[in-house]
DNA sequence: CGATACTAGATGCAAATGCATCTATCTTGG
DNA sequence: CCAAGATAGATGCATTTGCATCTAGTATCG
């Protein structure tokens, strides 16, 4: 190697962070001339996704707002927008009267799941001619740890 | 298997799509609480960082665009902005007079540079924990053959 | 060559976004 | 128990975004 070590650690994680960004730039360009996100734009297919993979079925606004990348202030006018159209629904939090819990209606489960049929065929469009079924294993692992490092701390 | 080979292959695509894009937005909005981005919008960088890659020094607005997640008009807009700030440099393409290629000016660079010092530092504060050198490598070494596999079609 | 279709960017305009700030609720130390 | 500080979310306002459309330069086909 012609750098020092720990010059090239900090290099190799910056290259491998910057391949991991642009092929979601690109995979994220290609879904967006798909079927899928006519319907819908992705940060607020983002929400829906997100309220549909709670187990409990209720979230609360600040969690949510981890899970994407919009603004305090953006998310609370999208979901207030949501509401309006009838896809989502809010309550008070019942232990916390500052808290704000958001669950889907019926119709944004629906409008959800058929969303979320076109974009899983698009997706699978994508990545499934470009990889191996252990490569896209090993990948999911990769990137599940990446992001598990960040949540315990 | 519970499903037939076709759906468990397309539920393997699906689901290793979605931990990658998790995984982005989890490490975009660590990396959006530390320094490097309060100088410079994410969307901006990114375009000075595109611009730096580049070898001859000229791109052009629509390859531009290829590899940054804005719309066609937002895209021009902005580097109008960047241009207004002196940071990007516009001319008319000599072969094609409809086209225009930038480049980055002196400040710019210097700009990117120092941004792009800050940016690497917080990956590798984030990615280093996270995974081995070897577990890097491969998860570079996937993504970019997703990111490849986009190109070539 | 000339008409027609196509492509690269720019622009009007409505909608979405983020920053700073505000209100209301909760938590804590005395 | 209360005052000071922290936290959740809403809101005013300027900026940014995207859609639709427009303009201008280029390619194609008779």
């Amino acid at each position: 190697m012609a750098t020092e070590p720990q010059e090239s650690a900090t290099r190799l994680a910056a290259e491998t962070w910057e391949s991991l960004f642009r092929t979601q730039v690109a995979v994220m360009r290609k879904l967006q001339t798909g079927t899928a996100f006519k319907a819908l734009p992705v940060n607020e297919y983002d929400v829906l996704f997100n309220l549909s993979q709670c187990p409990s079925g209720w979230l609360r606004l600040n969690e949510l707002n981890d899970h994407v990348l919009l603004s305090q202030s953006s998310l609370s006018r999208m979901v207030e927008r949501l509401e309006k159209r009838g896809l989502v629904e809010r309550t008070t939090a019942p232990e916390d009267g500052r808290g704000v819990l958001l669950s889907l209606t019926e119709a944004g489960k629906e409008l959800q799941r058929e969303v979320g049929r076109s974009h899983v065929r698009d997706i699978a469009g994508i990545v499934k001619p470009a990889l191996t079924p252990a490569e896209q294993r090993e990948l999911r692992r990769l990137t599940d740890k990446l992001r598990a490092s960040l949540q315990h701390r």
